[in-house]
RNA sequence: GGUCUGUUCAUCUAAGGGUUAGGAUUCAAGAUUUUCAUUCUUGCCAUAGGGGUUCGAAUCCCCUACAGACUACCA
């Protein structure tokens, strides 16, 4: 079993977009495999036509693609176990529930909806919860509880029926789990779950277990949502005679909602302003859009550096980390049980650490498009020098255009407050003053206009914060930005002295 | 309700019986920058509660509280 190649797989259902939740398990899982040398496998768990949601399997694959999860075995990029899509699978699991079947794990059920409803409200109007299992199983119509006969004509006669799994009564299942340790159910809290549904579709119970089981899929990584059903999946394998190779099973913490309780969701995202979906999502029927990671100007690195360490750990203070560094280290002992809440602020502190650290020229290109959309246009070396001087207070390229717009339109409005703290009484006339005395630097740059510009002031007996702060008001139209000559360098002396001008107009108090 | 899982600063977490309980984010203060920001320094702040076991417990055990997940012919 250890001699076996490491096979992992991430098997979601193409309900609607990719959850963060979801993308992480996809990166524990890849990022496991990549450890130890094995394949990360996508299989798209299609069984319920009813919530099927056409584009979702595209947006998973474009997702992960943008994550730099590479799949080596899915729907797509195929592979030796095809199809990876359960509805093309759909022949091959009527085999495996009749394998059951004949020994004896599992029979044929016939209840209606209908039926199971009211035995649960009737169950509930007496304060209990109905299960369908070795106490209830018999008052119900069944192949084990109708006589022969009967129940082959209810087949017969087409009746709608289902196959469910023939929950052995007051058995312990123990089991264990890579994070948890060693867990304990007994099976008579346990139901006699569908493995195959009326409409010729096996649940995910079966599917997964047979599926995971022909993939040769060594360890089963996922939400600890599926924590309750793992006996369940472990009566299968020996059921099935699998037990030799049951896959290790492992339950990763869920992400918790920012404040409140419970775990996130789409609506906390909505609530707080952050996105909580790698790509945007159009809804397909409102065609209500969600935000993404992506368009909201997040590197992809960033993304996956900050969803690594959102229950998961080197226990060393590094906290940056390349997928690389990540597939090298990644360990299931290193990730924590409990819930880890979500906490937005600190991805935009993991953006900005990749901002950062990318050169002012590739900021720059990644600008020029931002600016082209607002009818700018600019070449790459005003645009890197652009982003040299503001990156470190950013985090994002809109950010940039938040600190640096003046820089290629005048601003039309200054701000009040910075106004009335400011533009005090002598202030127009230095400004005038100056505006004269700029008009007349030579040459014209950064370093050129701050010695004789500082002398000038000093000169005069100005007050150089007054002096700068209302400068700085008349070209950006606040009290933000960078430094102010080289605002004036890239400005130009003759739009620097006629902003100097337009400001000492508009600005009267 | 039942079953299972979990609980260290506001948040993410480290410390696998012996440390002044460490780091990061956020927030606050100071320094620097005769402008803006960066940067630097400092500060605030935690072992859910109660019992054991032990020379010694955040760490092991029990109880309580709280939280979450699950409890469909959904995954």
């Amino acid at each position: 079993m250890s001699e076996r190649k490491v096979r992992v797989r991430f098997a979601p259902s193409p309900t609607g977009p990719l959850h963060i939740g979801g993308v992480r398990t996809a990166l524990f899982n890849y990022l496991f495999a990549k450890k130890h040398g094995g394949d990360f496998i996508l299989r798209i768990e299609d069984t319920d036509q009813a919530r099927y949601v056409p584009g979702a399997e595209e947006y998973i694959q474009e997702a992960l693609q943008w994550c730099g999860i590479t799949i080596d075995e899915g729907p797509a990029q195929g592979g030796p176990f095809a199809p990876y899509r359960q509805s093309e699978r759909k022949e091959l699991y009527r085999q495996y529930a009749e394998q059951l079947l004949l020994s004896g794990h599992a029979y044929y059920a016939f209840d209606t909806p209908e039926e199971l409803d009211s035995a649960r409200s009737t169950a509930e109007g007496e304060g209990e919860t109905f299960t369908y299992n070795a106490l209830s199983r018999s008052q119900m119509k069944n192949s084990l509880s109708l006589p022969e006969e009967e129940w082959k004509a209810l087949q017969s006669a087409s009746t709608q029926y289902v196959i469910r799994f023939k929950m052995p009564d007051n058995l312990d299942v123990t089991e264990v789990d890579l994070i948890r340790g060693s867990v304990t159910f007994n099976t008579s809290l346990l139901d006699d779950k569908v493995l195959f549904k009326s409409d010729g579709m096996p649940t995910y119970h079966l599917a997964n277990v047979v599926d995971d089981h022909l993939m040769e899929i060594t360890h089963v990584i996922r939400g600890e949502e599926w924590l309750p059903s793992m006996p369940l999946h472990v009566l299968l394998y020996r059921a099935f005679g699998w037990e030799e190779t049951m896959p290790r099973f492992t339950h990763l913490p869920l992400i918790l909602k920012p404040e409140g309780k419970g775990k996130l969701s789409k609506r906390d995202g909505d609530k707080l302003g952050f996105p909580v979906f790698p790509l945007l999502w159009k809804d397909k029927i409102t065609g209500e859009p969600s935000r993404g990671y992506r368009e909201d100007g997040y590197f992809s690195d960033a993304f996956i550096n900050l969803l690594a360490l959102l229950g998961w750990n080197p226990g060393t203070e590094q906290e940056i980390f390349s997928m690389d560094e990540l597939c090298q280290i990644f360990s299931l002992e290193r990730v924590g049980k409990s819930g880890a809440r979500f906490d937005p602020e600190k991805t935009k502190w993991f953006n900005h650490q990749y901002f950062i650290k990318k050169s002012d020229s590739e900021l720059g290109e990644l600008l020029i498009p931002f600016l082209k959309e607002r009818g700018i246009t600019v070449e790459l070396p005003m645009a890197t020098k652009v982003c040299g001087m503001v990156k470190e207070r950013c985090n994002f390229v809109s950010e940039i255009w938040d600190q640096s717009y003046f820089l290629f339109q005048a601003p039309t409005t200054y701000d009040e407050k910075i106004v009335s703290k400011r533009w005090k009484d002598d202030v127009p006339e230095i400004m005038s003053d100056l505006a004269r005395f700029l008009g007349d630097i030579e040459p014209w740059n950064a370093l050129a206009i701050k010695d004789p510009f500082s002398a000038y002031v000093t000169a005069k007996g100005w007050n150089f914060g007054t002096v700068m702060n209302s400068l700085r008001l008349c070209l950006v139209g606040g009290s933000f930005g960078p430094d102010i000559f080289e605002i004036c360098e890239i400005l130009g002396k003759s739009e620097t002295v006629s902003r100097i001008l337009k400001a000492l107009e508009k600005i009267k108090n």
